[in-house]
DNA sequence: CTAATTTCTTGATATTTATCAAGAGCTTTT
DNA sequence: AAAAGCTCTTGATAAATATCAAGAAATTAG
């Protein structure tokens, strides 16, 4: 089994072997250069790509700001999910914070698979419910949570990335400035 | 076209006027007394509602307080859908703020549903990828936006929640304390 | 390898938001 | 209608976080 077959498998659960291989052989390998873009606040999204290797940042420009809205790597798969779906304008800028090996499926081949897989549907929509599950929790988490709070939890849970990307943008992603988060940081290695 | 029926048809899209109907009549009306729970935290959450009337607060309960994630009313549906769809433990506790009327499908039923309109999945994939966006674009807007901003988006689109249901809840579900909403509130009132 | 650039840290200070405490307004109950 | 509970507001103060500015450290480019 692929890397992808792999990941495809974990995150849709049971599908045959022989709609797994379907499925993966519409992923095509693709690659970015640290700096490229994925993916242009305001363009239609046309693609869905699952990251083998590397760094992407998912961000926003506001008037007087960038807001990094995630850090997608290794494992997870990267698209602007409201664009892909819905084709409408992307919300968000993706670029690769390192050179990144991607498998991507475009949109067409994307809708494909709904009608070459009986059960994809019902698949893709538990995949969604979980990361909509994910994302309750993250607002929850700043609801509930201070600066110092938040830090220490994704800390926990993502130790890796801390030495792979610019810290500045989890800052961003966990809602603090650079000097907030780097206060914390020190406090935390003590 | 009953409420019911004319809700989800604008939810879920184009489903035949049978299929609609098949759908509606596997929810069953019933009522809530103000106070009342629809879930609490913990249990196992087996049914899914549509709000006729009144309004429900979503909430969790951390060491030292409670903190509202979200309200729900007329027009939305209310469910814990981790729960509902993985059978995991209900994060959230759901209480009724208001006496409330509600259209109620139960697990089986919700399940059956799949069975008995081919491109169910479909749509409910499409319309939990719409509830994702609307939760990315909240995340958004507590990395990018202070006490004040959130509560002058929200107030712009949902004024008429402000003189129905307490308003400590709306402060929790923006991210601030009853205090700084009270303040912030004033000025926005001069 | 050195220079240039970017990123991170640190300090001083300002601003935002939370906390605590008290009282005023509402609702609900009796 | 009075009492009892909530809920909301307000003020004083504290704590958290942001901003601004400068320099140190790391990374990238030449």
């Amino acid at each position: 089994m692929t890397e992808l077959e792999h990941y495809i498998n974990s995150y849709f659960g049971i599908v045959g072997s022989d709609d797994l291989q379907k499925i993966t052989s519409l992923f095509k390998p693709s690659s970015l250069k640290k700096g490229d873009y994925f993916l242009k606040t305001g363009k239609s999204c046309d693609r869905l790509s699952f990251i083998q290797s590397g760094f992407l940042r998912i961000y926003a420009s506001t008037s007087d700001k960038e807001v990094t809205q995630w850090i997608s790597t290794k494992g997870y798969f990267v698209t602007d999910l409201s664009s892909l779906v819905f084709s409408s304008p992307a919300r968000f800028s993706i670029q690769a914070l390192t050179d990144a090996e991607l498998y991507t499926i475009n949109k067409a081949d994307y809708v494909a698979i709904g009608k070459l897989i009986p059960q994809w549907y019902e698949l893709e929509k538990l995949f969604i419910a979980r990361c909509f599950t994910i994302l309750e929790d993250r607002i929850f988490s700043h609801l509930s949570m201070t600066a110092e709070e938040r830090y220490n939890f994704f800390f926990e849970h993502n130790k890796e990335l801390f030495n792979q990307v610019p810290l500045q943008y989890i800052a961003s992603m966990l809602g603090m400035t650079p000097e907030t988060f780097s206060r914390i940081r020190k406090k935390s290695l003590l």
